[in-house]
DNA sequence: TGTGAGTATGAGCAGATGGTCATATGTGCA
DNA sequence: TGCACATATGACCATCTGCTCATACTCACA
């Protein structure tokens, strides 16, 4: 029976072992695949590199990108969810800033690999 | 008619204008997109976390990731095509490895980034 | 030169994703 | 308080994504 033996062909059983234990944890890979997740997509990432210079609205941010503001909003409350930008509201308008240096590291490390190749 | 006039509200202007100037050209964000959404898959992310550590080859991936061998290669591929990972040949056996250090950067910084929120 | 192990590739499908539209919420001001 | 501006939210839809399955390719070796 085809069933009865392991369907999984393995030719170096050690190395397999070393980086099953070496390898991160579940809950963390998955938070680490929203973050770049989240900076996978062009729209996100024209806000974020918007946001690295200043602080800006969302209809300005529309007029930027040269989509709705409801898009933008989405954009932004995902973005919020991560912790990757954070608000500050003045009046009716919410200005939205980068919440850590991380984004520009990571935008910046990634720019310098895609200029590479 | 109100296709005469924009629709596009803008508070600030200037900002804008300014953020307009220093942005990435659409082909940089394309690329800089392309990347990240390469690292925004938990196998993916997977794999270049091994691969960082020694070169495997794609059975062995496959056993570590318990998926099959066939994803394995499709997300290789991916990989391969924006040069995050490169391989060698061993007779019948490839063996993947990362292509530059600037992945190491990248998961590390955004390591950092999930560990502190 | 077959044959099998290791890998690559293409088609196809379920689920995720990013946008629009309509609507709701919140804020300042007349 | 009523209204207009700024933003948020939910429903919905077309597209994209990542996997499986079937098949093809490549290499070492008998």
């Amino acid at each position: 029976m085809k069933e009865d033996q392991c369907k999984c062909r393995i030719i170096h059983a050690d190395q397999v072992e070393a980086a099953r234990k070496s390898a991160l944890a579940g809950d963390e890979i998955e938070l680490l695949s929203q973050t770049f997740k989240a900076l996978g997509d062009p729209s996100r990432l024209r806000i974020l590199t918007a946001l690295e210079k200043q602080e800006m609205c969302v209809c300005d941010l529309a007029a930027l990108l040269a989509i709705s503001e409801s898009a933008v909003s989405h954009q932004l409350r995902l973005l919020r969810t991560i912790q990757l930008v954070k608000n500050r509201r003045a009046g009716a308008v919410l200005y939205y800033s980068l919440d850590d240096t991380h984004v520009n590291v990571l935008i910046g490390t990634a720019l310098e690999h895609v200029r590479e190749k």
